[in-house]
DNA sequence: CTGAAAGCGCTTACAG
DNA sequence: CTGAAAGCGCTTACAG
């Protein structure tokens, strides 16, 4: 650590050669003298040389790294969603030398972040209707790609699954299991997520020619989920219920429980995210999977991109979710 | 993005100093005079100066940013513990404009961010016994914090929490509950947290005189919880069990209850931890807390510490756990 | 207290 | 294909 890492200057003294011929083998210039190239390699490997990113930054004018930007409450780091998309983006990234900076959705850090080059983009997850930072940033023009549809439309990069796709996974599976009186905990319908779910999931059992579900609006919280529950118990003819989160049916399950519903023997519940809670709960869910490393990776690959080609016109990517089942129907 | 930042040599033309003034008082050096300060304050907001990192990093061999190292496996990723960490960390962090880097625990990778000082140092969590990290980044002379005490002892900066206090929470309170028969399943007993947390239940069930507990070794899993609790359900006697983690009571509660247990009524439950799982799980778990956020804090804390004065000697902390009383017991 | 100047370690036109 | 040279945007002794 005290002792100075070896600079390109060395190596090029070792190997008898400029320093701009050790610039080109390091980064893989396909014009260097074959002989040339192999003497630079031996003085690198002897040497043990590494280039030093900040001299490197500051002439590309690239930081080499991207972030991801977590929402100011923090909460959502607690979620498992969360590591999901860290496990998602780095196998991508990393085999190209770019770092993955974790902050907070503090507006001014995320744009300072960016100008003072420490950020070449950046990817946002859970970002609200009301968030300002989206627009904020295309309007600046810089490479941002988004976890999921903007709640407005907008010209910006994103990644979602196709959320009413598995909304209908999960009344198709209801359906079939024999239910015949569904019923719906919604997630908060001014989200795209939560619209989303409940159309997917009403033009399902349209399609199966079912009358019209129980709809219950939740919140994705655990006791937005047990709250709708207890208003769902008031309904005795409800024989399947499709809830469009698994925090929340963790709330609804134990209310349904104590209000004499059993699951799945009277009762079959089907949740949406296939996170931790629903393979902790009791009976362990049957949930509809969205394949959170897949889209991370994806997110990855289109923001690298942007980065790259800043001019190239807003690509999105929808992936399709899978059914997970388990004991709750 | 495309118009290019401002510079120091803009700003410095336009209050009418030099760059070395402008420099200053973008690092608060103190001698600068009152009024030329002013100019150039004035100046860097009305240009929205803000100084390009790769450029201070060049000369001042710092990053700027520190690694947050995840095991390879990236299982921990989903773990609510890293949220947690994370959560700890970024508010030390970010006033003093230091970026949190996540990682993974590939040991060329770690090393080489730090050779290329792209990181000035790096926070380890979840590091085995067998993993050579700890020890090569010492040997190298490279600032580190461990998230536990070591498993061999090593002069390396730790931050811990008094797992024996823990476990000795987790007896009292049983034994103040009324259990008179105790058992416990512990953690893998190669590891530092599961040898700590056995002593200390140990200890002070001893203190209050009570018989030995009946001890059934985990490996901190869900399935090694379900294993052991199948293991303890030979023993009708028990009415009190610590388990050493509470994912490995979740898969021991089911099994308990299956073979008849009813908890709390005749069979009291702590688990340790605290994480998502305890309060998910049914019936929501007592558990011992580690204050993560703080010790998080505490570790980036000691890591800065060391970075800036890389001969100070290693210190290390061990905070104090407390008991989060549910409806296990 | 302030400025001129050197230098951090790279990359990249530009000649040859 | 290769090298000399300029330059990226800062900080920091060193004079004054």
């Amino acid at each position: 650590m005290d002792r100075r890492p070896v600079t390109l200057e060395e190596v090029a003294r070792i190997a008898g050669v400029s320093r701009a011929t050790v610039s080109r083998v390091v980064n893989g210039v396909a014009t260097v003298d074959r002989e040339l190239r192999q003497v630079v390699e031996k003085a690198i490997s002897t040497t043990g040389y590494t280039p030093n990113r900040a001299a490197r930054s500051l002439v590309t004018r690239r930081a080499g790294a991207i972030g991801l930007v977590l929402p100011e409450e923090g909460r959502t780091v607690h979620d498992p969603y969360f590591g999901r998309v860290v496990s998602g983006v780095l196998p991508v990234i990393r085999p190209l030398g770019v770092q993955l900076v974790l902050t907070t959705g503090d507006h001014r850090e995320v744009v300072d972040d960016i100008r003072q080059r420490r950020l070449d983009g950046v990817i946002l997850i859970h970002t609200h209707g009301a968030d300002p930072l989206p627009r904020q940033l295309i309007e600046a023009n810089l490479p941002v790609v988004l976890a999921a549809r903007p709640v407005r439309p907008m010209s910006i990069t994103y990644v979602d699954v196709d959320q009413a796709a598995g909304a209908a996974l999960a009344a198709d599976h209801l359906i079939s299991s024999g239910c015949r009186h569904l019923a719906t905990i919604t997630g908060p319908l001014e989200t795209p997520a939560g619209q989303d779910r409940l159309r997917g999931f009403l033009e399902a059992t349209a399609r199966h020619g079912l009358p019209e579900p129980v709809v219950v609006e939740g919140d994705f919280s655990r006791e937005g989920g047990a709250k709708a529950a207890q208003e769902l118990l008031a309904d005795a003819a409800v024989d399947g219920l499709f809830v469009a989160s698994d925090l929340m049916a963790t709330g609804a399950l134990p209310v349904l429980r104590q209000g004499g519903r059993r699951v799945p023997e009277a009762l079959k519940v089907v949740g949406f995210d296939d996170s931790s809670p629903a393979v902790e709960c009791d009976p362990p869910l049957t949930t509809v999977r969205q394949p959170v490393e897949d889209m991370a990776a994806e997110m990855a690959r289109l923001l690298v991109e942007r980065v790259e080609r800043p001019d190239r016109p807003v690509s999105s990517v929808v992936f399709a979710p899978t059914l997970v089942i388990r004991q709750s129907s």
